[in-house]
DNA sequence: AATGAATGAGACTTCATTCAT
DNA sequence: CATGAATGAAGTCTCATTCAT
């Protein structure tokens, strides 16, 4: 009601259409494709998000947030082995959405220097607990590190883009799963 | 005889500077900046490759030759489980430029529909040997086909992307390796 | 209420300035050239016009407009045979810029069949009155219909465009004038 | 066998092959264009004809010199009367190519001034034969001299060319001969 | 705050013309 | 003389960004 919530709900349109447009035609889209899925006019984008570079930023962010809340979640679990693998397989995921988050994760990677965000930082946390908890459970390899998870994350993802059925994507990542596994 | 030959001159400086252009600003570069760099006028560049897209399919298909001329080197080796470990850290290079290799493959995973070049199948030819002859002195797990080789080769380059020194690198690569062997 | 008024301002400047330039300097005039006559930027001139050709259709378009307008206006009047001839007379025109109605018949004309615009179905009713009732007071022969009128109106102002003075212009146009006389 | 007749025949091919293309595809068409179809490099083209204006000129000489044949073949015959009308026709044509014999008149209408060449004194010289010949039979009137029936030539074949089917064609060619009767 | 028209740099591409072979 | 590769100016169009309303 107060002009304050209507900034924040276009804020929030605007960051959920970006994310659909460049999920679906690259971060080569337009700034007004963007306006025009969110429903605004392109001002309002650049009110918000006053260059591309820092709407992409946020987009990436936000994807980000949804991996750390997963890992947190995932964190939680009793089954920290299983609890680990499954983190994997999400964030490979079954389909193109899904892929985003490791864009999003590797987009941090390019500039970890300056994306300091506490984003990133509650990110790592949540995915060293993951780690750390099926390590003492003695379900991964000891010599990895939140770093080389994060890599391999990554790798994980871009591999299996290119496998064209369930079952080759299955095969490709267990080769991963099984290299992680201790010996 | 001679005018061939300085076309052709020209068309592999074109196709060497737009590989370093694109390697260092991606494939967004300009052609001018192509040209530039070649020391050409940009008709020439177009003259030779009619489109941009040709022009990076060119410049792609040229890195994947150099994939394949490397895996049918080592596909000659004695020791097939260290030549396909090789092929591997070679691949995922020591840095920036051999990159790029990767980036090839993926490109021609993209389309692998109607990117039916002869190259794409010496490559995958020369990857086939190097995987068979590995998997036969049971140094890879019989599981895997060459797709899910090239598919773990990019996913290895993309990880080792976001590795920061060389330790780091190593444990990465090793956790795909280990993945790949038998059991 | 005011900012729609500004865009329709430019949308006209453009138009005015697309038809000066395109009368003289030919379909060929750049772009650029019309922007600067309008004294707005060529992104302006694609916003209104997303392709040059649409531009051009929408110059002719206009000068359409115009002739139906003279048409319509002479097909009110008393006498139909002077009506019909001063027709004829104001489209072949004095000099230049109304030899560009028939331009615009003319372009009309090459694509008959895709470009059912409104506009020119109205041209070809006020043609239609003007010319049944010349026929009717016995001043027009009864076996050509509206097309032909069309075709002779092309003909006639492109016949005139060589003629190089008055009298000239005047013996042309009276053949042409004769030859749809009764008889 | 002597240098000079293979350029000749070079020449002679080059004209030919961009009366075709310029006829198909208006004198936009390039020159690249021209020199493939006459199965020359473009350099040849260039040397025969030192600008494109100049080739285009050339073709233009090339189709009046069409024009002048045509009319002074038709000034021998006896029936002075139907030779004129015949020459009309010829020139109206049936159908597309002969359209470019209107075109090359109207081109050189555009710069009567400084293309004086000796071919359009020809053509000037035969019409004027044809046409007095038929003013003397009484088969056309009196009041119209060369100028204005080249005016009218150019007229009935742009008219002409907005006419759909051939009876359409002949009512309207009609109107302008009978415009040039006697009375 | 929101809107969307305006801006103009810059991208890709074409083509007349030149010139080394 | 012929060839066709090279050149670069110029053209069309896109898009991030600004700003008047």
């Amino acid at each position: 009601m107060s002009p304050r919530a209507d900034a924040l709900r276009n804020r929030a349109k605007v960051l959920t259409a970006a994310d659909e447009v460049f999920l679906e035609q690259g971060t080569t889209a337009s700034t007004e494709e963007v306006a025009r899925r969110a429903g605004v006019g392109v001002g309002t984008v650049f009110r918000h998000f006053p260059t591309k570079e820092a709407l992409l930023e946020a987009v990436y962010l936000e994807r980000l947030r949804q991996v750390g809340a997963d890992a947190a979640e995932l964190a939680t679990r009793d089954d920290a082995g299983s609890a680990f693998h499954e983190f994997f397989e999400r964030l490979v995921g079954q389909s193109g959405p899904k892929q985003a988050l490791t864009e999003a994760l590797a987009a941090e990677g390019v500039d970890v220097a300056d994306t300091d965000s506490p984003v990133r930082q509650e990110v790592r946390e949540s995915l060293a607990t993951l780690l750390e908890r099926a390590q003492q459970a003695g379900r991964v390899r000891e010599d990895v590190g939140v770093d080389e998870v994060i890599a391999l994350l990554i790798g994980a993802s871009q591999a299996t883009r290119w496998t064209t059925d369930v079952s080759m994507r299955g095969r490709t990542l267990n080769v991963i799963l099984d290299g992680l596994r201790p010996h």
